[in-house]
RNA sequence: GGCCGGUUGGUGAAAUGGUUAACACAUCGCCCUCUCAAGGCGACAUUCACGGGUUCAAAUCCCGUACCGGUCACCA
């Protein structure tokens, strides 16, 4: 790579004795793009190199302002903001909305705020529509539209680009006719049309009217390859990029290609954490790095998540699939931290056991590109729901009602004003079976709380209208018995269970499971049968958390009532 | 079509030349248990897309084929 880019030094110097004799390519190039207040150099002289620790390295993430923010988008954010992190560096968002077409408004604030939400945050760059922090900016790409120029017009300066003047239909003929002779799609050799003109006919043609946009003269040769190290994929070999691309459209705006040379270059930024779409531009980025001298940057490509779609596996895309949206996650509740430990567990296939021992402190793992997947992963919903699930078991009672709580606030009225008026009772019942060393792992996100404890509050018990079928051993007596000369709110959880046990003789079940088990024809049930007897009358559910914690949390009167209006 | 990348069980995947191909999710079975959820134990790829080659030895290296994906815009 050092090679080429000393033949193109050494073409630069040829090429700038060169003269027209009608215009020296200065003036060429101050007519092309008239209106640019700097020149390359004293851009690059406004950004300083920065000061960073040893192995810090600079990210960024660079989405356009399309709308929300696609999983895919908070995938490679998380993993471009968590490498920075960890090494000490910076991870800055770059705002690209050089396609003024697709911008959509208040993109910019759309995708800050989803990403806020997984805490992902920056340490430069746009923080809003107008505000932007850093002394890298600007960080939004139409506001530096003279900056690109500048650029732009140092390569036209060194006859490096050119004006091109082709109108849409003539490309499209162009196309049609590659693809009928099976030649290569593009703009190179001899399909460069306005490759070679001379300037007096690229001035006449201005004077005319005609418009035009500025092309790359592309030094490269398609029959040579170029080896580009790619962080995660290692040792990558392509053919030299041979096309004339776009550098600036017709609106004075760069395009993807030409953006990234320039920005990340004065950004100073070190890697590009990308998705891998962008593999195969690869050899238009090296070549722009290379043309203008610069260090090219470490690139990491990412494998984009998949997904299965009758028989095929595609893209997750973010018209057709509703997951891919991050605020599918917000809406069904799912923690952010389980959507993170997920990317984590797709990201490096090392992470889940580490994990398993780190929990309290897993954000510490430190993220290694070549231990990233360089085949698609397909996206496994049941995967993120059990992950989903074992962290909420591990959250104390009263972190998990603020979740629930600010949950439902957005959600689901109903049950977040229950919540505020039984605040202490509600944590309560959230704390049944948790916070000890094997907590119940029944509830797989926010939203499944109010459905996993409805029957805790009298509101929404009484609206419960399941209907369980009737069991030969249900038995009101047994339950008015038992409320009224058994059960004592006081009793431990063994007592209570062993006075369950007592009054089995009195109506004819076994005290023991083994015991009815062995003989079932001698009893009517077994002591459990009893527990489900009181299950079925307090809760209206045949299967629920410890009952015992039940009864207690909903007290002696509350139990009374609901047994009396137990219908056999 | 050109170029590039990928291909290990239902899923995510580990192992990169050397015993029975980790681990996790899902599924199934048993145990424990007041019911569930958990938890414990166990089952689940004679085989790493296919064909050939190199080697004492290949999922791992080489070649070819197939399939999947990406890209080939004045979109990013």
């Amino acid at each position: 790579m050092r090679l080429s880019g000393g033949i193109y030094s050494v073409l630069f110097y040829i090429i700038k004795q060169e003269r027209s004799d009608y215009m020296t390519l200065k003036e060429y190039a101050n007519i092309l793009l008239p209106n640019v207040s700097h020149t390359k150099e004293e851009y690059e002289a406004m950004y300083k190199d920065r000061k960073l620790p040893d192995g810090a390295i600079v990210t960024r993430f660079a989405p356009s302002p399309t709308g929300f923010v696609h999983i895919g988008g908070l995938f490679t954010s998380f993993i471009a903001s968590t490498f920075a992190r960890q090494t000490g560096g910076v991870c800055l968002l770059r705002i690209e909305d050089t396609d003024t077409k697709r911008t959509v408004t208040n993109g910019i604030e759309e995708i800050i705020r989803d990403l806020k939400d997984y805490d992902i945050t920056f340490d430069e760059g746009a923080i809003s529509e107008t505000e932007e922090i850093g002394e890298y900016g600007p960080y939004i790409q139409s506001k530096r539209k003279d900056i690109y120029q500048a650029f732009a017009k140092y390569l036209i300066e060194n006859n490096l680009a050119y004006p091109c003047f082709m109108t849409e239909e003539e490309l499209e003929n162009i196309r049609t006719k590659q693809e009928n002779v099976k030649a290569r799609i593009g703009i190179y050799g001899k399909f460069a049309k306005f490759r070679d003109i001379g300037i007096e006919e690229a001035i006449e043609r201005i004077n005319k009217g005609e418009k035009y946009i500025i092309r790359f003269k592309s030094p490269g040769n398609f029959e040579n390859k170029v080896i580009i190290n790619d962080a995660v994929r290692g040792k990558l070999a392509f053919p030299e990029n041979d096309l004339d691309i776009v550098l600036i459209k017709k609106d004075g705006l760069p395009t993807y290609h030409f953006a990234h040379l320039v920005d990340d270059h004065l950004m100073k930024v070190t890697h590009i954490i990308r998705s891998d779409e962008w593999l195969s531009s690869l050899p238009i980025h090296v070549q722009l790095f290379d043309t203008f001298g610069y260090t090219r940057p470490t690139y990491a490509h990412l494998s984009p998540l998949t997904k299965k779609d009758e028989g095929g596996i595609r893209k997750l895309s973010k018209r057709k699939d509703k997951e891919a949206a991050v605020s599918y996650y917000h809406e069904a509740g799912i923690p952010k931290e389980a959507v993170k430990i997920y990317i984590m567990t797709t990201a490096n296939s090392n992470f889940e056991e580490w994990y398993e021992k780190n929990k309290e402190h897993w954000t510490d793992f430190k993220l290694s590109f070549d231990k990233v997947s360089t085949s698609g992963s397909l996206f496994d919903l049941d995967k993120l729901t059990n992950i989903s699930r074992n962290y909420i078991s591990t959250m104390k009672a009263s972190d998990l009602y603020t979740e629930v709580l600010s949950y439902s606030q957005e959600f689901d009225k109903e049950f977040y004003d229950l919540l505020t008026t039984y605040k202490n009772y509600s944590i309560n019942v959230l704390n049944i079976e948790r916070e000890i060393e094997r907590p119940r792992k029944d509830i797989e996100n926010y939203g499944a709380v109010k459905r996993e404890i409805s029957y805790m509050y009298d509101e929404l018990f009484e609206k419960d209208t399941t209907q369980y079928e009737h069991k030969d051993f249900y038995n009101k007596e047994l339950l008015t018995y038992y409320i009224n000369n058994v059960y004592d709110e006081n009793d431990d959880k063994q007592t209570w269970f062993n006075k369950i046990k007592e009054i089995c003789p009195r109506f004819g079940f076994a005290s023991e499971t083994k015991e009815y088990k062995q003989n079932p024809e001698n009893f009517k049930g077994s002591v459990s049968h009893i527990c489900e007897l009181i299950r079925v009358a307090v809760t209206n559910r045949t299967q629920t958390p410890d009952l015992y914690e039940i009864l207690k949390l909903l007290g002696k009167e509350r139990i009374k009532t609901r047994i009396e209006k137990f219908n056999i």
